[in-house]
DNA sequence: GAGGTGGGTTGGTTCTTCCAACCGAGGTAG
DNA sequence: CTACCTCGGTTGGAAGAACCAACCCACCTC
């Protein structure tokens, strides 16, 4: 552990962050996955401020998190679609949400998930290997 | 859906990212579970700025999420260390950095975790209830 | 007593965010 | 045909946050 750095520690979550760790990106997402699609539903849902919310539109498109579609050519109308990538977030917005909900919410969860299997939703991270839930302790760092 | 809002969305997502959903937080707790404890260390393996990583460091031990252990008194030294709150953050850090490895990092993935189970951990989001992945359209909001 | 370590502060600059107002193409009511 | 509304932005200016380099102080080692 702790190589004598000099140069922050090349890391995923690092990459993750850098697009999509700032204050609106992934609620921009968790929009999308709520269906909300449009610029005026995106800015009234998240509260972003409408410029911010257009140069994060712009930057999740570029990195790939979302794709733009006309619905509307005339006037040039567009909606804001997830892509296999931004998609790829769901587990990311699950884990935020299970922990909002366990920590820093409080009362009820303002927003109740089920699962097809018929219960409330409750996220666990697990193994994809062996299906156990991915504990505090059984994960070491390989080198 | 799409409740006509004026008001943005009442949401655990939202009130989980005004904790840890800026640019720092994140990396901190990341640093604290590849156990650096100490000031300097989290300044270099993060890059944060020190004033930032002050300020920081202050604000997730007020909301509970890292605790500051003196480790020595007569220069007062300090250690930051997760609570259980900061632990429960683990599924929001593998998250990140499974969509991370697949989706922005090129090449390989710098750190690879091993599972108990002998196997290379990839994250999956399961039900707790039924132990089944979390995939998409597996979930449905409840009204 | 010179220099290093650890955990910060401080001052000054730059960068980003935020807000309110505006815009232009088109559709709609009257 | 005129007035007004919708949608998806853009613009200017003020305020705040981040950033960087330098400094600080108690202690310890050489």
């Amino acid at each position: 552990m702790t190589t004598p750095t000099t140069t922050p520690r090349a890391c995923s979550v690092a990459n993750a962050l850098e697009v999509v760790g700032d204050r609106w990106s992934l609620l921009v997402v968790r929009e999308l996955f709520f269906k909300a699609h449009r610029f005026n539903e995106i800015a009234a849902n998240t509260g972003a401020p409408r410029d911010i919310l257009t140069t994060r539109l712009r930057k999740l498109e570029e990195v790939g998190v979302l794709e733009r579609r006309a619905y509307s050519s005339s006037p040039p109308r567009y909606e804001y679609h997830l892509t296999d990538a931004g998609r790829a977030l769901s587990p990311v917005i699950q884990a935020l949400r299970q922990w909002g909900d366990d920590f820093v919410t409080e009362g009820p969860p303002p927003a109740v998930f089920e699962h097809d299997c018929g219960h409330p939703f409750v996220a666990v991270l697990s193994c994809r290997a062996c299906g156990a839930a991915a504990d505090r302790g059984s994960l070491h760092l390989q080198h």
